[in-house]
DNA sequence: GGGGTATTTCATCAATCGGTGAAATCGACG
DNA sequence: CGTCGATTTCACCGATTGATGAAATACCCC
């Protein structure tokens, strides 16, 4: 029977055809935006995203080099970064409206498992991603001298930048009733108002 | 010399008076409050909160159970919610400034340790304590139903939760500047237009 | 002064973690 | 067919973690 010896996978390279070349590769990154995405950087473990995607562990490390190298190259930052630039410049009817969508319906629908899993990271072990703070500013910056005019531009950017990452948290990471569930044309009508109220600065 | 050997502290109760009764437990609650506030749950070790009280890691266990227990009774969501309840019930003269002041300046500054555990350990590993999903959703329906009327109440007090969500992130988890250097005073004038839009609802 | 109780430390356990080194297998190339 | 490089797994290491059980000490009450 030998029932306490499970069949030892063979050792060596993807035996058969069905998994093509680097399809591995691929895999682990998709398992670790996954689990990165629902649990953060220091919850997740490389093991668990080994066995997600069907994986050795030490695979990982093959590919990547440490679980930190891993992250970054699962977020993909410069290609957000560079897509919320490239929107700002373009001009908008309604500019509260218009930010409104760009984030609930675009960043936080296409790239809803990056953002989760920078904000997670960045507010539960901040000292692992020093960079994910000065990120932050950056792009705070850029809404502020593209979209601003008049006082605490700075402040009042970052107070957009507040709304948003409270709508992530609440809508995305944490489920809250009823705005986890609540369509993406109500609330965008219900965040405008707020947005405007911003951008057009204080009376 | 026996430099190897450290004179192995005595086994027993607390050897002299300085230290009266109950206080390592005090030490204890406090030295826990200031390092899950810093680092969430998960990453805040029952040994580094035993090292901060100057106390072996056994004790911890002694006094509080598990280290879910510790947390729970760290954090003191009873005394916090009354406090928020008994706020809304009285009346201020501009509701929306009122509700900024009430968080920025009381909350997010006394409590702040309180907040910081909170929102950490809800945003990193939302799995080990599933009770801070239950309690924000209460906490932003007492909002709703003291403080708001006409449609879509409830989200529009979860879109005033995330406002405040979204500064304590930035202001006091991440520290991105300037809104983690401004003045009580300059923030609550910035963020007050921007309430008082979602306190009055959509036009 | 003696027994009981609360407090505190020590020693240790089982589990888990990220990471390493070598072996094994496969495909490509000559 | 022989060789080389890429891929994959195995076995393992050192460190750390939360938690437990027992021993030791001090205080309190009678």
């Amino acid at each position: 029977m030998k029932s306490t010896t499970p069949p030892a996978a063979p050792r060596g390279r993807g035996p058969r055809g069905p998994r093509a070349e680097g399809d591995s590769r691929a895999e682990i990154l998709a398992a670790a935006r996954t689990l990165f995405a629902a649990k953060g950087f220091r919850a997740t473990t490389t093991r668990e995203i080994a066995a997600r995607a069907g994986v050795d562990p030490a695979l990982i490390h093959h590919f990547f080099g440490t679980k930190a190298d891993l992250f970054e190259a699962t977020v993909q930052l410069p290609r957000i970064a560079g897509e919320v630039g490239a929107r700002l410049e373009a001009p908008s009817g309604d500019a509260a409206e218009g930010l409104a969508r760009l984030y609930v319906e675009e960043l936080f629908t296409r790239d809803v498992e990056t953002f989760a899993a920078m904000l997670r990271t960045a507010v539960s072990s901040p000292e692992d991603m020093p960079w994910l703070r000065q990120m932050m500013e950056d792009t705070m910056l850029a809404v502020a001298t593209r979209l601003l005019r008049g006082e605490h531009v700075a402040l009042r950017a970052e107070l957009i930048g507040a709304q948003m990452i409270g709508i992530l948290v609440l809508r995305h990471l944490v489920g809250v009733e009823p705005i986890a569930s609540t369509s993406t044309d109500d609330l965008v009508a219900a965040m405008a108002p707020a947005l405007r109220a911003l951008i057009d600065g204080a009376a």
